[in-house]
RNA sequence: GGAGCCGUAGUUCAGCACGGUCAGAACGCCGGCCUGUCAAGCCGGAGGUCGCGGGUUCAAGUCCCGUCGGCUCCGCCA
């Protein structure tokens, strides 16, 4: 077999009247009778190769047999183009290989689609046949940036001194969080392994180890429904350093995606990172990861409407909610627009949704009949209404507010193109609540982790909390507990997230006492941990960056999914193997495991 | 668990609102011609359970119900 020296995509100006050999697949053929031009590709690009009839009867005749995506191995001299030949769409476009000895490796069956174009595909296509996905130049594009991603990565670790430490993927199942995908235990009937969520634990005993500090680029497993950017598996940056604070973690996080973006992109983020509060993200934003590339902010009006004769205000504000709207200036948007906005709000659970339109001068809306003429001035001037402005309302209990507006808006700047695509918006989300209420459970959860620290100025809250019989009371205290916590958000999205961490037994029993997490199940599920911490724990904070979803900014693309060379669809379903799938008998004996029905 | 969009040739899609020459296009594939193309070109050809099941109707890609699958979102995701 003739061997490469040189990639396709490589050819160059140094290569000129070189002999070179090429490995690689057959992109196109073009066979103009007396000369076919074979274009050859590999890994890093395609160029073209030529061979005459009358030079060269023997060869023209194999080439003549070469279709798409046959493997081939050929030997040749590079020439220049014939003056007004060249290609500029290729960077190799200058050039040409004359062949002058051609192995057909592999021939290859007819394409269930064309591997040359972007044409758009199905996901289901796509995955069903990932192989030659992959070979498609934007998807191939992407993995190769992802693997420069993880290079420079590793890379700023090793300048800082982080020590890279694999962690379990058979381990044990704790509560709170998200659903743990299981592993049956053979050895051990009835016992379950359960597989990481996140090394959380493990990178917290490290620091007891005595590391230091620690990475890993690693998989995490969490058995939830799937979104564009959600994965049954996917793969976070985690890191953790010991004896540090809030500070220290977020600078470095600040030169690793600064690093990353300056030197696969070529842009320049201005550090520190800009950093706003949770409770002004979500006040003006309606979210805790808000992209701010465009305009829409929440507008407050509680107050205003404090004393409305308009029920669906008032009693919402009574029953201790808010009024809040957005201005959609300018938009003039047809009563069919609106509606479809309506629809939107209803299928995330609203009831309506409330709008007036401003034109020329004209108030249009369908409840500005139940306004006094103060609550209606006092309004327009709030929103700083205009001609042609649309602004939507929603009175309701805070949390629905937001997501309702916050969602809303999100729905109006991505369908009325109000993003500006070309910039990045990154920034830290701080002050998190440490625990918020859960209604379901009638309990306190964890916003982050139950081993997040509070702020040192807020523990005598949470003191107080304990001591608070009257539940609306407590809650109230122990919603103004902040977190040592912080996210990174990128474009809306959270690509990282982290906290000092709790090192000291007695506040995270303290914690766990509000969590009503009893001491016994505490023991039981991570006394393990606890028990680490009595011999020495240094204190330590971290973080963990979403590496899929960072690359996905990166590229400008909507889905993790075109990051990850075999990715699940929504079912959670790999098209590619069929996983999952049903096992033989004897492997469920083995497991001690009966299925029902 | 819920909402929306989609499913027609190998691929991407049109046809569906108004049921009746609607089995269509492009690309791909096969055959032929062609010496400078590069999404080569020209001529010819093959290729379909309209996702699946049921219903309405004289008649169903087209309307209705169910179901499966893909995508987006809500719930869920410390």
């Amino acid at each position: 077999m003739l061997k490469r020296n040189k990639y396709c995509g490589h050819i160059s100006e140094e290569d000129l009247e070189k002999e070179v050999v090429l490995n690689g697949w057959v992109h196109r053929v073009r066979n103009h009778g007396g000369v076919i031009f074979l274009d050859l590709r590999d890994r890093e690009g395609v160029v073209q190769c030529v061979v005459e009839e009358k030079e060269n009867p023997e060869i023209f005749e194999l080439a003549d047999s070469l279709r798409s995506e046959y493997v081939v191995a050929l030997k040749g001299r590079v020439r220049r183009r014939p003056p007004g030949t060249e290609n500029p769409k290729l960077k190799t476009g200058d050039y040409e290989v004359v062949i002058q000895e051609l192995e057909i490796l592999n021939t290859c069956e007819t394409l269930p689609f064309p591997v040359d174009e972007e044409t758009h595909l199905s996901e289901e296509t796509k995955l069903r046949y990932r192989y030659l996905d992959l070979r498609r130049q934007s998807m191939k594009e992407n993995l190769l940036f992802r693997h420069r991603a993880y290079q420079i990565t590793r890379r700023v670790f090793l300048e800082e001194g982080f020590v890279e430490v694999e962690t379990p993927f058979l381990t044990k199942s704790t509560p709170e969080g998200a659903r743990d995908f299981l592993v049956p235990s053979r050895l051990h009937p009835g016992k379950f392994y359960a597989l990481p969520q996140s090394p959380q634990l493990f990178k917290q005993i490290l620091m007891v180890a005595g590391f230091d500090r620690y990475f890993q680029i690693v998989k995490c497993l969490r058995d939830e429904d799937l979104r564009a950017d959600r994965q049954p598996e996917f793969t976070q940056i985690d890191f953790e350093m010991s004896f540090v604070d809030e500070e220290d973690v977020m600078s470095f996080s600040e030169k690793l995606i600064a690093t990353l973006f300056r030197e696969l992109l070529g842009v320049e983020l201005k550090t520190p990172f800009e950093r706003l509060s949770y409770r002004e993200a979500m006040e003006r934003y309606g979210s805790d990861k808000p992209d701010r590339r465009f305009g829409l902010e929440l507008i407050e009006l509680t107050d205003i409407f404090k004393n409305t004769q308009f029920k669906v205000f008032r009693q919402a504000v009574e029953s201790g909610g808010v009024v809040k709207a957005i201005n959609f200036k300018g938009s003039n948007l047809s009563r069919k627009e609106i509606d479809q906005l309506t629809q939107f709000v209803q299928s995330i659970g609203a009831k309506g949704l409330a709008w007036i339109k401003v034109e020329d001068g004209k108030l249009n809306s369908p409840i500005l009949k139940f306004f006094s003429d103060e609550e209606t001035q006092a309004l327009l001037q709030r929103v700083k209404a205009q001609s042609g402005d649309v602004v939507f309302f929603s009175a309701d209990k805070k949390e629905m507010v937001y997501k309702i507006l916050g969602n809303l808006r999100l729905h109006i700047g991505k369908e009325y193109n109000l993003i500006d695509s070309s910039r990045f918006d990154v920034l830290w989300v701080v002050d998190f609540p440490l625990l918020e209420w859960d209604e379901e459970e009638k309990r306190f959860v964890a916003l982050h982790h139950p081993f997040t620290s509070p702020k040192a100025e807020d523990v005598h809250l949470l003191t107080k909390a304990l001591e608070t019989e009257h539940l609306e009371d407590r809650k109230s205290l122990v919603h103004s507990v902040r977190a040592r916590a912080y996210d990174l958000v990128i474009n809306g999205y959270e690509v990282g997230g982290g906290s000092i961490r709790i090192h000291r037994k007695e506040l995270q029993e303290l914690v766990f006492r509000l969590l009503e997490i009893p001491e016994v199940e505490a023991k039981e599920k991570f006394g393990f941990l606890l028990e680490a911490f009595k011999y020495g724990a240094p204190p330590h904070g971290g973080l963990a960056f979403g590496f899929d979803r960072l690359i996905a900014i990166m590229r400008g693309l909507d889905s993790i999914r075109d990051v990850i060379a075999f990715p699940k669809t929504q079912k959670g379903i790999c098209p590619l193997t069929g996983a999952p799938d049903f096992v033989e008998p004897r492997q469920l004996k083995e497991l001690h495991i009966k299925l029902v029905e």
